[in-house]
DNA sequence: TTGTAGGCGTTATCAT
DNA sequence: ATGATAACGCCTACAA
């Protein structure tokens, strides 16, 4: 492989000039330019960006860690990074957390010990504090899909509250008042936003909120069965379900079918995340928006600008989510 | 952030030292190799990979290259690749080429561009002579799902002609005779080897390959419901229609729920690939499993013997699929 | 505008 | 077993 040093050779230049063409930073005349650019040319040179990056400190590369490479929500928000950011012609090296505090901390160190310009985060498991104490540290540490308030000038996250509040809405639109509510795990902060913007949507019509019609659920498909479950065994009586994501609609509407129900007609569904195959569904699952590629983009968008130091790049930290009407969803008909 | 140099002044040695204990390939003693330990812990110390990169020539990185980051396919394929890399140590840089050709080669110079040790490319667009070509240049190549015969031991690939025939073969045992088949692209070798096996297995129990019951798709959903539109149109009669992958499946399910058939008692269909929303299909779906993360697994592997030079793994180049029975196939009743 | 030279943090080859 | 010292390929003051 050639060296900047072989072209400054063949060009009859110093390697700094050849340096300069290179960077384009520094006036080079046109003459001479051109000897160098054909003295590349000749050589098939390319330049070498490890070293590059050793004599910048810049490894133009960040970082991104993932619960799962696999999954309709990641694949999107990497695909919303990765194109942004290799456009401005930087790398990403991606790895995975598993959802687990010590798989998560092992990928952040991991990435860390990559030398990466800035990371770009998706945890669940660690705490908002080791967020915290993460980010006063030398590289730069950017969150999705949560918020931090100490840091959310480094957060990109979706109003789960509001989203929580169009869901209901959309529901309580079509008549219905008895509407069951399957959440996420307790401890996550966007289960919590997303079960009070249902409440306050419940609120505003003076329907009073129903522990029995609530379940916990796990964001997995086996979370919707089970809640469904439980409020067909309590013998409880709704209308419409909930879903705090779109796994546990499935599940749910796979144990209505398996349970005798005909859907949509007796039981309207609503998903959330509007994942992929959330459209294979049957019938199709009306659910909420979760605009997580865009998000993606952003988070790029905010990197390069605090990073990389593109000026004008105006960043929107807060997205919103909007309701995806499909077929899950129907009118309430009185029995 | 502290050097190496740092870390041998304040454990007094030199830094030929340090670089010995860090990289523990040569003889230091008990004492000193603690005595540098201990001045690293001290420090904080952490190597800066980008250094060892320049220095050692390897940069620990392997680029990937894949159509779309998102899609279920690529998803369990990058999952295999990334978790049995970070294993090693090593880091995985990933881009995309969307199927298209400037695409592709875009994505492979900027992955060359990057310095990683060997490259993993799952191609579509880019024709086997640049592959071949571009497997003589210094970087490894490495080619997922496709077998190019000159450069075969550099491709972990699937049998496709098994699958279309096993595929096949799962409906003839059904009873069924009159099957409708729902290819890929024609000029795709994998679509070219499953309808092999398919028109294999039918010719075995001496049913002659229909060409009217074939139809050209484009392994989108619209190509399942184009197809069975097709066929439908056509007045043609079938009792099973096998889709080259589950995305044309499901799209032929909507098609034929909408018009009318009642699924599968009306019409058996069987999927290719086992992507995970098969599973979320009403039916779900019948299909073919093709092992992705698994070959991930195996070409992460292929890199770490051959680019790494890990011995004592061994090497599996084509990976068999398997029927994955589930309930959009059942026997066949004459009406 | 162009060239010189030092430095980026390691690894690796010599000696000792 | 340990220590000098020269690469590795590039960037960037500083000089000219």
């Amino acid at each position: 492989m050639a060296t900047i040093y072989q072209v400054s050779e063949l060009a009859g230049v110093s390697l700094a000039t050849v340096s300069r063409v290179l960077n384009n930073n520094a006036r080079v005349s046109e003459k001479t330019r051109e000897k160098v650019e054909i003295a590349m040319e000749q050589l098939g040179y390319r330049p070498n960006s490890i070293a590059q990056s050793l004599a910048s400190n810049r490894s133009n590369s960040v970082g991104i860690l993932v619960s799962e490479l696999h999954g309709p929500i990641f694949g999107q928000m990497m695909a919303g990074i990765e194109s942004e950011l290799r456009a401005a012609g930087k790398h990403v090296i991606i790895t995975t957390g598993h959802s687990e505090e010590k798989g998560e901390k092992d990928g952040i160190e991991f990435l860390l010990s990559r030398n990466c310009d800035a990371i770009i985060l998706h945890v669940e498991a660690v705490s908002d504090e080791y967020l915290i104490e993460l980010s006063k540290g030398s590289v730069p540490v950017y969150i999705m899909s949560r918020y931090v308030e100490e840091i959310k000038d480094k957060c990109i996250s979706l109003d789960n509250n509001l989203g929580g509040y169009i869901a209901t809405k959309a529901i309580l639109n079509q008549g219905h008042t008895k509407i069951a509510y399957i959440s996420g795990h307790q401890f996550k902060a966007d289960s919590i936003n997303r079960v009070n913007g249902h409440k306050k949507a419940l609120a505003e019509k003076n329907i009073s909120f129903d522990e029995d019609l609530y379940f916990v659920g796990d964001y997995k498909e086996t979370g919707g069965s089970a809640g469904l479950k439980h409020f067909i065994d309590k013998k409880l009586s709704f209308s419409a379900l909930i879903c705090a994501n779109d796994e546990m609609a499935s599940g749910a509407m796979k144990y209505a079918r398996e349970h005798g129900f005909e859907l949509p007609n007796d039981l309207s569904i609503m998903g959330f995340d509007n994942v992929s195959f959330a459209n294979y569904l049957y019938p199709k699952l009306t659910t909420i928006e979760n605009p997580i590629n865009e998000m993606g983009k952003m988070a790029a968008k905010l990197v390069l600008k605090t990073v990389y130091s593109k000026k004008d790049l105006t960043i929107q930290s807060v997205f919103e989510p909007r309701v995806i009407f499909r077929q899950s969803v129907i009118p309430y008909s009185p029995v």
